[in-house]
DNA sequence: TTATGTGAACCGGTTCACAGCT
DNA sequence: AGCTGTGAACCGGTTCACATAA
């Protein structure tokens, strides 16, 4: 099927409330209270699992645990994902050491850069290695996706090496527009436009919807 | 006016391509082709641009020098932000150094932490302060924004704090939802989700729309 | 009675078609 | 003629209303 990008968003959004509640030791939770929690209306909430099954049992709610699951599943997060990164500076090595990637069952197998001055070191316990590397650690870590933080100049170029050298996803983590050929999974995040968004509020706008 | 989310991004997406025309040595250029390296259609850049006014000129274009300063007012870039950061981890760390954001008119005047180990350090160039200074760096140094890059589960009270020591906007990095009162200007950033739309259209997807 | 699941109605953001300037 | 600016048409995502099940 042909889901919706703020679909997917408000998916990670749920099972984040998920996990949560499961801290918390809900065992159900009814649309309108997962609903609330994540900030959208409890028939959205409907609406969006119903585009991949349904998953709630009428009159009762949802299994926390059953829900979860399944959401993780539709998000992929089932198996293991193996990324690399590029970009060793400190934007990288935060992205690195960020706990959370490893929780949802996303792993670092390999950190790489141009800069003579940082190949060999290490960061969050993985030896930097030179851009050429990339397709051999892909081969040999059975990695899929590659994560872009070098700065805008060089991402286009670093962009082309990584397709080239056969990952099949990319997230982008420079400030530019990057080309990408269609069949390649791609997400970009644009920090400066948090920013951006912030400032345009302070400045006496409006935005529609979403506080 | 009331503005939508997505104008506002793209006209995020817009400046950043202007400030490479300029480089390039662009002095004018049509919608068509902006639009075309924004990744948007000639008619969204134009109706974009047509809630703030009209900066064209018919037959010719726009002055690329012109319609950056005209966007960067809108977004209001024209004047500088000081901003605080709350967290002085890695995220933090590599926030407070990354080039992009001084550029933009948004400058890292102060850093937080309640971590006796970290306050008193330098991030930088910033010395770490514990959060109880919020207020006093708001005053001193004339801070609007307040950064959260703290552990999601210290994220709601870090954000209580922020609102109540006078800030007016926060760009929130900790993967949970915050309550944030309305009048309050808020972005979230959320890390984890970019791989999970990436993952989640490696498991055999289609988003609608946009690569 | 309570809460889910979903076709239908609605709405707002996108695209079209063309009027308006240069 | 060429390209911008914009009301109108369109479309897809959101919300409603209600059928369905426990």
């Amino acid at each position: 099927m042909r889901i919706s990008q703020p679909t997917v968003r408000r998916l990670s959004v749920y099972l984040r409330q998920l996990e949560q509640l499961s801290e918390e030791g809900y065992e159900t939770v009814s649309s309108s209270l997962l609903a609330e929690m994540s900030a959208v209306k409890a028939t959205q909430l409907r609406k969006d699992l119903s585009y991949f099954g349904s998953f709630g049992v009428r009159g009762i709610g949802y299994s926390v645990r059953e829900l979860s699951n399944r959401i993780a599943k539709i998000l992929g997060l089932d198996e293991s994902w193996n990324a690399v990164l590029i970009g060793a500076g400190s934007l990288g090595t935060a992205l690195s050491a960020y706990r959370e990637f490893h929780r949802h069952n996303i792993r670092f197998v390999g950190v790489l850069d141009n800069d003579p001055a940082k190949v060999g070191k290490r960061i969050s316990g993985i030896e930097v290695k030179p851009l050429g590397q990339l397709e051999t650690i892909r081969k040999s870590e059975n990695a899929r996706i590659a994560v872009i933080a070098v700065p805008a100049a060089a991402a286009q170029a670093v962009a082309d090496f990584i397709v080239d050298a056969g990952y099949r996803g990319i997230v982008n983590f420079a400030p530019i527009r990057l080309k990408i050929p269609e069949e390649i999974a791609y997400y970009a995040v644009d920090l400066a436009m948090a920013f951006e968004s912030v400032t345009f509020q302070l400045t006496g706008n409006v935005l529609s919807e979403e506080g």
